[in-house]
DNA sequence: AATAATGGTTACAAATTGGTAACTATATAA
DNA sequence: TTATATAGTTACCAATTTGTAACCATTATT
């Protein structure tokens, strides 16, 4: 991995999770996925997330070209985000963080609780 | 995965990010995977991370059980860091996090340069 | 004329993170 | 006796991130 420090002078890997680690970023990018795609529906399936972050988190992943926002010239405002292909390609990728998440930290946290 | 966050209490995507996400973790890891083990040598690689941080990020992967930390009673003092089963165990996970970020990350940064 | 619905924006405060530089310990070498 | 090497720790300050709550625009409805 050093070649490719080098090559393309940085780390692949943190260039990756400044993009995709953001706080929310995660959840947002998959509840689009699966068409919870509007501001006030993302709202109501992540309550932990204020109004505010969701719209800087969703303007960065707008601007890394991750999902796409598009508004509809109707009152009330009626706006919805969709994965772009760039974020479709992200897949393979959560697959491995999920895999590695639910057995090393969400499995080992379920059996801890189910001693007592 | 709504089904994950329901089962688990918890998405597994943000759970591993959070751990394998600071600022200087995955250099970290991939040096000592490649035997950069030392304190001061890790320094050497990485000479954008402060000491402050070093230790800081070194201790948060210890306590994870990414990393080993090997003290010899010499003086002066001697520590080694090793991947635990568990970090090696993120191979799989980086490799995509790499490939991703290549191919949508430093490489379009790349040709962007050479263009003028 | 007031209210609801939607998708925000803005100002301010609080909390978290990170940098800098000085300090520590101790055996060995000069 | 003083300097060197290694692996830190600590205090203080600055920068970044995040939360809270109030505000905005517009059309349709009551």
């Amino acid at each position: 991995m050093v070649e490719n420090i080098k090559k393309y002078g940085g780390c692949p890997v943190s260039a990756t999770l400044k993009i995709i680690g953001g706080k929310w970023k995660p959840l947002i990018l998959y509840f689009i996925s699966v068409d919870v795609n509007r501001f006030g529906q993302l709202q109501k399936m992540m309550p932990g997330c204020s109004k505010r972050m969701m719209t800087t988190q969703l303007r960065e992943l707008e601007s890394d070209e991750l999902v796409h926002r598009e508004v509809f010239a109707e009152v009330p405002p009626k706006v919805i985000y969709t994965l772009t292909e760039k974020g479709e390609s992200l897949r393979p990728v959560f697959r491995e963080l999920s895999k590695w998440g639910i057995k090393n930290i969400l499995e080992p946290r379920m059996s801890e609780n189910q001693q007592r």
